[in-house]
DNA sequence: AATCCCGTTGGAAACGTTTCCAACGGCCCG
DNA sequence: CGGGCCGTTGGAAACGTTTCCAACGGGATT
């Protein structure tokens, strides 16, 4: 380790030609046959490789984009990023991670950090979203691409889903396959996801058809398992004597979800016949569950590629107009709602 | 956007001092308190922030270290990564993620890449080393520590743990409970990861105090809950006509002892009474599954921690020797190998 | 045969920062 | 009262790259 890297001018000196030459021909263009042949055996010989920081400096571009979340450890962040790598790394580009931490303010830091430089545009899934949040971004020195929640007309570019839908049809199953008493287990309602769903369960039980349903609801303190399991402890223990327990579990979540079943075979049910329960975001950790988790999928995967392939156009033209793209919600029905003979599987 | 960012020579100009003077003002070293008041005022108004391109040039330090894996979408390294995250950050590094891809080659071209001098140094844990990638990482232009491997008298830094001796203890323990006719799913072989199981699984039985176990070996074709599931399937389905069925099953990895488990259930078998099963890694997923599995903890967490404080150390002197961190393997046993009662629990 | 044009080459500037070095002034000490 | 020292400041170079611009030469066109 004691040679030192070689520069683009010990190429051009060992060549025999001119610098402005030798980048010429390393990048093939505007130089002739023999000046490439020369400097790429010059090359080859120091085992020269450009300098990113340099390249960076002059092109007033790092070929890195930022990918921040509040917590790199949840399966659905993790889904993201990995789609978000694979759309990226073909075009050269990069992938930083970083931490939103839990609240809004911490998030502006974030934000605010992209004024020196180190990336050509940020992918970020807010926890909590305010208007001074909003603002920092729209002034953010680089393209922004927020993944969650639909930023129309403010001239910013988003992936939204529609988990307010999804959370309506979760519910509409239920009632299809017969339950009449559902629980909802939300997370922390004054975050983004937890504000979207709470909606999108109030509007379903609204929605008439549905007005024969017993409605009980409980807030985990976080989207975790562990916050799932002490939620559904609560709710299913809120039983009012000599009523029946609740029938049906929705849960904001596949960690929630997954505690919530905990919690019910706690009491020596049974899922789903005694309590059907579902989550939200289709993880593989729902799948190989057992019983395996009914879901909505929210198209994680789909989400990060659509964020990925925005924040190419924009760093191509970052004054291009800002884009809304919109990912469907589709309900998976897998064991912890039907049996398999329900679900019509042989 | 119209308004690009300030530099710091707009900073100078506006405090009317020298570029010299604003740079160690805002430093706060070398410079008179009326000096760096005046210019902390300008870059205010400016809204200047230091750029990070600027500075790692004139610096040659990027404060990026890059973490490379296979797969980032596999728990154990999303473990790892927010482990070395969370020691990184507060340092003021960010954390670049990569792909290493299946093979050595490929990764050997990743360590090659890292000759442009984008990040200070590069944690990674390849899935399959050869010599060819050692010398790669030997001559490497920056710090690499490696995850998974000891490599004592090579001059690489590596952080590994006793997965051979963790298999050991998970078969011991499964003897210990009475346990007589052991089948070890293991990963590919030719994986670092498969090599080292294979080798604690050999030693384990070959101990001598486990002579009248009877031993069934089966390899799944990677390290997931599906080929986990294909595996376990072929496995017990090879037993001896007559003869009495497996009553364990080794693992090398969760998600392969969660995949058996569903081979297991297939059979109309239950965990653990008929079978017991063991996994590796400890992970989440494992913990939150029912029956909550019976793991080898290799300290996920804990060796991103230590690779993160290597990595840190060797960003600030990369001269400074080798060095080698192991990290202890120890079983957690929890409802697939014994019952509650068994373990002890009221 | 003179001119124009195009392909190729080299010189030099620029990106934004940190830091070496020299200069300057004031203060303390002899 | 003079010399030396230290704290503060400014000038300038350096990090490695890309690209603008001018210069040069050869071939084709008029």
């Amino acid at each position: 380790m004691t040679s030192t890297r070689a520069t683009l001018i010990q190429v051009a000196e060992r060549a025999g030609v001119s610098l402005a030459s030798t980048s010429r021909a390393l990048h093939g263009v505007g130089a002739s046959k023999a000046m490439v042949e020369r400097v790429r055996a010059a090359a080859e010989e120091l085992g020269y490789s450009a300098d990113a920081i340099g390249r960076s400096l002059r092109m007033k571009k790092t070929f890195q984009v930022a990918f921040a979340v509040a917590d790199i450890g949840n399966p659905v962040y993790v889904e993201m990023m990995r789609a978000i790598h694979e759309v990226l790394a073909p075009h050269g580009y990069r992938v930083v991670v970083m931490s939103t931490g839990d609240t809004s303010d911490s998030t502006i830091e974030l934000v605010r950090s992209l004024g020196s430089g180190f990336v050509d545009g940020m992918i970020v899934s807010p926890l909590r979203t305010d208007d001074g949040l909003i603002a920092e971004i729209q002034q953010a020195p680089v393209p922004v691409v927020v993944i969650g929640r639909a930023m129309d007309d403010r001239g910013i570019s988003s992936v939204s889903t529609d988990s307010a839908g999804g959370i309506g049809e979760a519910v509409r199953h239920l009632h299809t396959i017969g339950r009449r008493r559902i629980g909802f287990l939300n997370g922390p309602v004054d975050t983004t996801p937890g504000a979207s769903r709470q909606r999108g369960f109030d509007a379903a039980v609204n929605a008439g058809d549905l007005a024969a349903v017993r409605i009980e609801r409980e807030t985990a303190e976080d989207f975790t398992v562990g916050a799932g399991l002490e939620a559904a402890r609560r709710i299913l223990a809120r039983v009012p004597e000599g009523a029946p327990q609740l029938d049906a579990l929705v849960a904001a979540n596949d960690l929630l979800a997954i505690g919530a079943i905990r919690a019910v075979r706690e009491l020596g049910l049974s899922v789903p016949e005694d309590i059907a329960v579902t989550g939200m975001d289709d993880t593989e950790l729902g799948r190989v569950f057992q019983p395996s988790l009914t879901s909505v999928s929210l198209g994680a995967s789909e989400r990060g590629r659509a964020a990925a392939r925005l924040m190419l156009q924009l760093a191509d033209d970052p004054d291009q107009p800002a884009q809304q793209v919109s990912v469907g919600a589709e309900l998976v029905v897998r064991e912890s709602t039907t049996t398999a003979t329900e679900r019509g599987e042989r």
